[in-house]
Parts: C-alpha cells; sequence; structure tokens
DNA sequence: TTCGTAGGTGAACGTATGTTCATGTAAATA
DNA sequence: TATTTACATGAACATACGTTCACCTACGAA
C-alpha cells in the first residue's frame, strides 16, 4: 500500500463523518472510532483538530480560485464568461460535494488568522464574479442591475447545488445542470 | 419593567450573541458574561441551552408557514402567488434577519426529536413553494421548467439576503429588494 | 406583617474534549 | 544485520462545558 493512499482515505473518510454530524460536533475518539483505531493514533494523521479543517477548506478554496482565474484570463464576451464560470463552479461541486458542503457550512469554525485569511479569499472571489457581470452590464448584454445584489444572487443559486449531489436518489448530471442554471439565470422562469 | 421586557431584551442579546460566534461556540458562561450576571442565573430565563435554540428556531419557522399558508388560500393566479410568496419572504427576512440566519445555519445544532420536526417543517415549506411554481409550469405562465429544482434555486435566491440585511451599511429597503430579486427570478439577468 | 415570586450569587459536579507521552511492532531501507 | 519509518496503543492531562443546588435579596400582593 502506497504512503498517500493511506492518508487519503483517512481525509475521505472522516469528510464524510464531519460532514454527517458537523465540525464542533465530531470529536477526535468519533474519527478514531471511525477507522477502527485508537484516539491517538489520529495524531499520526494531523497535526490537529483545526489543521484538519484548514486542509479541507484552503484545499477547495484553490480549485474555485483556479477555475475562475482561468476563465478571467479568456477573451470572451462578459456573457460567455459568466456561463464558463458557472460551469466551472458546477463541475468542482458534482465532484466535489462534501468538500463544497463544508466550504459552505463549516468555514465559520476557523480560528484567527486562518478565518480572516479564508473570508478575504472568498471576498477575492466574489469580487472576480462581479466583475464579469459588471462587464456584461456595461457591454449591454445584461440588464442594469444592481451589480452586487446580482452577483450574490447568482452565487446563492449555485452554493446549494452540493445539496442535491448529496441528496438526490439517481446520480446528477452536470451537464444537465448546467442547463437549468444556465437557463434560470439568463433567462428567468417567466414563459417568453 | 414589566415581566416580559426582561425576557425579551434576553432573548434579543442572546440572540446577537450566538449569530456572532455560532450556537455551539456559545458558552453558557459567554451568555452570563454578555448580560453582566453569573452562569447560575441564565436558568432563570430558560430551561436549558437546547431550548433556547429550538425557542428561536420554532418560532421564526412558524411565521414563515403563516406567511406562505396565507398566500396558498388566496385565489390569485400562480405568477402573482409567487410574487406574494417571495415577498412575504423578504418582509420577514428584512424584519428579523437575526433569526433567519440562524434558521439558515444553526438548525443543525438541534437534537432529536425536535431535529426531526424541524425538517420536515421546513420539508412542508418547500413543498408548498412548489406547488406554487408546478401550478405557474401547468397555467403555462412559467417555462418548463424543472419543478424541483427551480424551487430550491428560487429558495437559494432568497436564504442569502439575511447577509446584506445584516452587513449592509445603510439600512436595507425591501420594497427595492423585492423589485430586484423578482425581476432576477423572473426575467433573468440577458437584456431582451 | 407575612409570604410568594422574580432575579441573582458562589461553589460544585460529572462528563467530554483536544492533546501529549512513553511505548510497542512490523515492514521498509541502509 | 542494524536502523529508520509508518502505524498503532493505553494512560493520563488540563481544561471547558452544561447543569444543579443551597442560599440570598428585593418587593409587590394578601
Amino acid at each position: 500500500m502506497n504512503k498517500s493512499s493511506k492518508k487519503e482515505r483517512f481525509l475521505e473518510v472522516v469528510l464524510k463523518l464531519i460532514h454527517k454530524k458537523g465540525f464542533k460536533a465530531t470529536t477526535m475518539r468519533d474519527i478514531a472510532q471511525e477507522l477502527n483505531f485508537e484516539v491517538a493514533n489520529v495524531y499520526n494523521y494531523i497535526d490537529s483538530k483545526q489543521s484538519l479543517l484548514e486542509e479541507y477548506l484552503f484545499d477547495i478554496q484553490d480549485e474555485f480560485h483556479t477555475a475562475i482565474d482561468h476563465v478571467l484570463a479568456s477573451t470572451h464576451t462578459a456573457d460567455k464568461k459568466l456561463q464558463q464560470a458557472i460551469s466551472s463552479y458546477i463541475q468542482i461541486t458534482t465532484k466535489r460535494p462534501y468538500e463544497q458542503a463544508l466550504l459552505v457550512n463549516e468555514w465559520r469554525n476557523l480560528k484567527e488568522p486562518r478565518l480572516q485569511e479564508f473570508v478575504e479569499r472568498r471576498r477575492g472571489y466574489e469580487r472576480k464574479l462581479q466583475a464579469i457581470v459588471e462587464a456584461g452590464v456595461k457591454q449591454g448584454q445584461f440588464r442594469a442591475l444592481d451589480i452586487e445584489m446580482a452577483t450574490q444572487t447568482i452565487l446563492a443559486t449555485l452554493r446549494w447545488l452540493y445539496n442535491k449531489c448529496l441528496h438526490s436518489e439517481s446520480i446528477v448530471n452536470p451537464i444537465e445542470i448546467e442547463k437549468q442554471l444556465i437557463e434560470f439565470i439568463f433567462v428567468g422562469i417567466i414563459k417568453n
């Protein structure tokens, strides 16, 4: 068994446990029990409970940043850029729904100074998305809407997605999700 | 000082404290300190930490149910009903943003059997909203969209609102918010 | 005046929790 | 063969937490 696979299994099992019980409610003893060994051994895998959370959160946050940076670097029009940003968001969420759930629900459990770092980076992501929306309005592709509110609303429609991935009976198809969400965001629900 | 005002003040101060620190992270000693008295005295106001959370959550949940029941009982068309449902949601959120924040962020801390009760009631709310969306599709006012996904997406756009109420520098105007959100949900962001 | 009640105190209790340490073992490496 | 490394154990620790108990004080009602 190669070295990394054991730690990877550890992280995967613990991720799901934390998702189920919540970070604060998951004790080191819970983690040990889930993996069928003793508490002390948990510290052969991680430095502390805090660092465990940090590992998950900053890792998935990085993935989101990389994705939107890639979109921003392209030369497409704003509406196409927004579509790509949404598409990449959906892809990450469908691929890593548990990490995304942590990102949404457990970031409050970070402690300073990492908490501030996290919030700033998240704000950075929002600003990048907002820049796309703003460009779309200026270029006349989007209606003259409240830019910040539109951005936050778009993000809100994306943020609940992990729930569907985790609770849906059938496997979630990112292509179909994308089609639905893009339609919702771009032309709303009214006919015509 | 009349009897109820003291408990009301207690609940209001503690609500904000729990919002700031998170329910699990807020200790009985934190609560006591915030109110300038000793821990033991907290139990003259509430039965337990759990019951405190229950009080907040079921109270605000009731308010949402009452509001949507009122909309469902009306004889308007589906699109008008949806608009009213959204409007009432926004009114509650702007009036009680801290309770709404708890509803979104802290419900996981409920314990059985109240947790199940809460989740079922929430599901009930979602079904009521979904019924409106479904009627709108059947009557041809809305596009032929995935009904459950549309419902969840609409809810998602509403759920983040408390953030704006709590973090915005200026006072949030529910009328303006409603106008923006209805537009977003009904006709999207694309021009024409 | 007596008495119940609302509001407040200080000390303590049992338990849960994150973390450390000394120690052990089997396998990989040198 | 000798030694390091990865993985594992059991016991203990200091601390933090929710809750309880016995007791105190002020005050409006009876």
